[in-house]
DNA sequence: AGGGCCATGTAACCTGTTACATGATTGA
DNA sequence: TCAATCATGTAACAGGTTACATGGCCCT
């Protein structure tokens, strides 16, 4: 249910087409919740259909036609409701393949899980980079600024937030594998 | 796809019914990968329309009949080569509705928020007390290993590795929201 | 010349959740 | 006595993935 909620949350800040709220949530809220344009389609037909939001066509010239979605008064009620409440369950479910591997990692031996271990660890140093150095943070920001009517300095705040999540996780489980891959080395020596 | 390798990769261990797949992914794995009975049943019945596993029908008086499933040579080779490969996408699909909440602090407001949070760091806390203080750790892991043929302090150093992992999420997870809360309160007084 | 962006989707499929059905035994 | 554990599932639905279809514009 979710995604409904952040698609109505994303239009509170500005009516935009199905294919914009895509675009967020694949470039700036994905730290957050990801989902695919299809799925983003679909939900906003539901959306229609439970008149929580409402559509505009606007017709282009050899372009094909845009669908502008806008939040509808219910829509926001709705959203709001859902916002206030507090998650019953704070531990979202885990579904990690990497940990699957690792957990299995008796009949795959130290070295080929220290070598899977080194992988990851880039990977988590370049996801980061990918925020911080590229300053990829920024521009996915300023991006969706952009479309937005309202644009405050507090919302930048929690967006924030959200991201210094995602890199502060990444750089745990950085800590993590060098720290496992020192125990698995003392115990080949051993 | 990972759920099949999973119930393969215990199968590795020893033979067992559903029901028992289905409480060590309810109890131990779940740091890793989390299951459903039912969801463990249908694939069960995949897996064997694949010949990756074959079952035997005990039958109890009174009780409802057991079957017990076997891992096939083919099956083990399919697990196998899964487990040696390297996940190419490091980065698994986030979908954390409290996150997604906090996207939307600034209709929030701080001060709910920072409520937010601070039940969030509790419930994150109950969770790694759930493991360290209460012992479920060791726990969890010798039910898992009383059901297994083969019973190695290798497996354990592993499995210790994925439990570590969760619980060091968690430290991070309240380490953050700690410093959120201290960046709203800030921001409120300006 | 070819790939990526804009812009719409649909269809089929796979995965995950929830509710239902049955029923004995065991421990608090 | 009541909930939990053992033990099997099915059915319906919700949510997520992948592939297909269309087509112009812009940049390299």
């Amino acid at each position: 249910m979710s995604l409904a909620y952040g698609l109505l949350g994303i239009l509170t800040y500005s009516p935009m087409t199905g294919y914009h709220l895509g675009k967020i949530f694949d470039k700036s809220i994905n730290v957050a919740w990801t989902a695919s344009l299809s799925q983003v389609y679909r939900e906003l037909n539901r959306l229609e259909k439970q008149k929580y939001v409402t559509y505009e066509i606007v017709k282009q010239e050899e372009k094909p036609d845009r669908k502008i979605y806008t939040i509808t008064n219910e829509g926001k009620k709705t959203f709001e409701t859902w916002l206030f409440e507090m998650p019953e369950d704070v531990m979202s479910p885990k579904r990690d393949e990497f940990m699957l591997r690792i957990f299995f990692g008796s009949t795959l031996g130290p070295e080929k899980v220290i070598e899977h271990l080194k992988i990851y660890i880039k990977e988590k140093q370049a996801y980061i980079d990918g925020i911080h150095g590229k300053k990829v943070l920024i521009e996915k920001m300023r991006k969706v600024v952009k479309t937005m009517a309202i644009e405050t300095p507090v919302q930048k705040v929690y967006w924030q937030l959200i991201i210094q999540n995602g890199v502060m996780m990444c750089q745990s489980q950085i800590e993590w594998a060098t720290s496992a891959i020192e125990t698995l080395e003392k115990m080949e020596v051993i």
